[in-house]
DNA sequence: ATTTTTACATGATGACCATCATGCGAGTTG
DNA sequence: CAACTCGCATGATGGTCATCATGTAAAAAT
């Protein structure tokens, strides 16, 4: 019945280190999660990863089930800071083509253990328990929340299917970006990617401009190729 | 040395008896890999699913990553005769809006064990070894090489652009349609992925109608949402 | 200060898996 | 028809892995 601290305030000495235990376990799931995949993702490997070994791993959870929840959900509060931010003013045409120069990028690509969640474990994802594709949609559903700035279920049904789209294109883009093996080949589907979703959001723009008030004119992230 | 056969002509009995436990082998390995992953793809339940013991697997096949690339080919074999068919006359717009309409569906959604393998074990080709990647790379120029009509190369550099950029669509749709636990989200997402794939077709269109002649008027595609 | 708790380590246990070794028997070849 | 080939089956072998059993030392409670 000492499950859920989140402030550092009144605790044993011995709560706050395994709180820090929990959290050590956690990022080294989330990272061999992501670059191993979920059978990759050993309780040995991590625990080792974690500085500990893998006898104290059920002292923490309860199987490797539920660390695969826990590290998902983990590895996206990390992604999400780092994708998409503060809160901005643009028009939404702008946020998306933003997004997706941030999201698409060589680097990304390259960086498989720290990568977003959600496009590296996207297939294996399909062939989870029932638990696990439950944490990953109410983390796609917070990816959305963000991508939207409010709740993506009080979202105009518009923008809401466009975010879906959008989201869609990231992930199959950077994932195919990664599955094929000539960097030629990878560039090029990054850069699709990016200009498709500028495509999207002028479309969307074109077709209504009712949504957002700052509507200026953005044509120009359209990228070389 | 005796490697090549393709017709059924001039081959001794037990030669042709090898080709069609070759194929078992290929079938099955094809469906495990796409509903279980390549991990899940294990040489005893592969050699079970065709009929045969785990034994024989070695006089068919190196190890189990040469499996896992010929099983990725034949897989993919099976996949485009499906899936994009015979050569049609259709404006480029046209044709992207109905083979999306075709992939984004439901039922293959939910038939896993023979759905399109370029995106069944597209997180996974992103871990796997430069030999795999290798030929998924193959594989996926091939499919882009159907959707063009032609060979992907020699395409015209937009059509060729958007290919990309709607494979990734399509990979990232379905995929992520499977990824989640309500069906009311995956369905959304499988309409959001096909509106999109029209408005990106549409996009291409306005932007120069120059590509393709029989340029109809096709704005009905889009889906009721 | 003594007892109790517990986070962690060490070390089974049993399941699964890829690969190899060996033997058989039907097809093939001379 | 005799020798041989080889696709397949049976059965190791060694490795990995998740999970459990047990011990310990340090912290906490009394």
């Amino acid at each position: 019945m000492a499950e859920h601290y989140d402030s550092t305030e009144k605790m044993t000495q011995r709560a706050e280190l395994k709180l820090q235990s929990r959290d050590k376990i956690l990022t080294a799931a989330g990272q061999r999660l992501r670059s191993e995949g979920i059978h990759g993702a050993g309780i040995s490997a991590v625990m080792a990863d974690a500085g500990l070994t893998h006898g104290a791993f059920y002292s923490h959870f309860k199987n490797k089930d539920e660390l695969a929840r826990a590290a998902l959900v983990h590895a996206l509060k990390d992604n999400r800071q780092g994708w998409i931010g503060k809160p901005k003013k643009e028009s939404w045409a702008r946020r998306l083509g933003r997004l997706a120069k941030r999201y698409l990028t060589p680097a990304h690509r390259r960086s498989l253990s720290d990568s977003c969640a959600l496009a590296s474990l996207s297939s294996e994802a399909g062939r989870a328990d029932g638990a696990f594709k439950h944490t990953y949609e109410q983390e796609l559903l917070k990816s959305l929340s963000d991508i939207c700035q409010q709740d993506f279920d009080q979202a105009d049904p518009k923008q809401a299917e466009e975010a879906l789209a959008f989201m869609s294109l990231m992930v199959g883009s950077i994932t195919l970006s990664r599955a094929v093996d000539s960097k030629e080949l990878s560039d090029r589907l990054l850069a699709a990617g990016q200009n498709a979703a500028t495509y999207l959001a002028a479309q969307s723009q074109a077709n209504d401009q009712l949504r957002n008030k700052n509507t200026d004119q953005d044509e120009s992230n359209k990228i070389s190729s």
